[in-house]
DNA sequence: AACACGGGGAC
DNA sequence: GTCCCAGTGTT
């Protein structure tokens, strides 16, 4: 009696149908080299893909373009990054969010530079050892770069399988089984593979659009035939997000500076710069005023982080003197270069003061 | 495994 | 308002 076979379970993912679509429709970006320059030799810059990929991260490509170009204009190399002050580096980031990037992006520079002789390193597994880089950027820069074979799962992979597979539960508990469909399924243009299941995920198989008719996937794809592919991913439950409260404190010397001061090294907005304040509390308390003089209401500021969301009232006062505590004054013309982040723009906004942009 | 960690664009 | 984005580090 012969074995019974082992179920044939195919991959649904065809890697030549999707390249063969990247080849026509990959989206262009400052960081990218395009399926046909490839093919006439030109490589990615190391540099550039971990830069955008760092960026990345939780942000969408719209908002990365401007600081891309921006960062990419004032620190051409990883040696440049590296040999820029801390200061420099959070103040050119202020506005994207997630600051531990920052701080990690710097650290990693310098790390290349020390430890690396200046050259990142090739490998997804040499390279998930530099800061800021862990599972998706490592494999990312890895098979963008140097086209190593690996899984690349960011969160659009993982919605195009979800689909593919018509996968029943969320995302976090399946990433083992994510990962394994994707490795088996990457082929000798791994970095072209890599960036078309991305594009396939922002532009085909979107979070609120599946656009199956003309998806290189479909005739694999188990969520398109049973048409419900936009049920997939499963969400997790959502859970909901506490108000918090405070005072923040504009003190003006009549030149029109600012008082500012550094925040600290752990915690929200770690290292960034700031207005002075109160603690962020469930139930507002009274203003602790920085100093002792005449303070006028500035109006209110509504902020929405990712876990909680921040109500504070803002207070405005003349200073002819320093209030106790480090920090220091910024003119009007400085505050575009300063590590705000949006939350004190927008107190610094309703306080009638308008901070420039930082770029042009 | 669960949570901390920003901000903005699309709907 | 909601969702979610080319995730990482910590506990």
């Amino acid at each position: 009696m012969p074995e019974p076979a082992a179920p044939i379970k195919p991959n649904p993912i065809d890697a030549d149908a999707l390249l063969a679509w990247y080849d026509r429709h990959a989206r262009e970006m400052p960081w990218r080299v395009a399926p046909a320059d490839k093919v006439a030799g030109e490589r990615p810059d190391p540099y550039r893909v971990w830069l955008s990929e760092v960026m990345l991260q939780q942000t969408t490509v719209v908002t990365v373009r401007r600081y891309f170009e921006d960062f990419t204009n004032r620190w051409p190399t990883v040696a440049d990054l590296a040999a820029a002050p801390r200061e420099e580096v959070l103040a050119a980031w202020a506005g994207l969010g997630y600051y531990a990037r920052a701080r990690n992006l710097h650290a990693c520079a310098q790390a290349v530079v020390a430890d690396h002789g200046g050259a990142f390193p090739t490998s997804a597994e040499g390279l998930k050892t530099l800061p800021g880089i862990g599972a998706y950027t490592s494999a990312a820069i890895a098979a963008i770069c140097f086209d190593e074979q690996v899984a690349v799962v960011d969160g659009n992979v993982e919605r195009v399988v979800a689909r593919l597979t018509r996968l029943s539960d969320p995302v976090r508990n399946a990433k083992p089984l994510i990962g394994e469909i994707v490795g088996e399924a990457v082929p000798e243009r791994a970095g072209d593979f890599a960036q078309a299941m991305m594009d396939l995920g922002a532009t085909i198989c979107a979070p609120k659009s599946a656009n199956c008719l003309v998806c290189p996937l479909r005739p694999g794809c188990a969520g398109a035939a049973a048409g419900d592919a936009l049920d997939f991913p499963v969400a997790p439950p959502k859970k909901k997000r506490p108000a918090r409260v405070g005072h923040a404190y504009v003190l003006e010397r009549p030149d029109g500076a600012i008082w500012l001061r550094r925040r600290a090294d752990k915690g929200m907005l770690a290292e960034m710069t700031e207005v002075p304040g109160s603690a962020w509390t469930d139930d507002q308390e009274a203003p602790d005023f920085p100093m002792d003089t005449e303070w006028r209401e500035a109006g209110e500021v509504e902020h929405v982080f990712t876990h909680f969301s921040l109500r504070l009232t803002v207070w405005q006062a003349r200073a002819g003197e320093e209030p106790p505590g480090e920090g220091w004054w910024s003119k009007p013309g400085a505050l575009s270069r300063e590590a705000l982040p949006t939350l004190y723009k927008k107190v610094l906004k309703s306080a009638g003061i308008d901070v420039k942009p930082p770029r042009l």
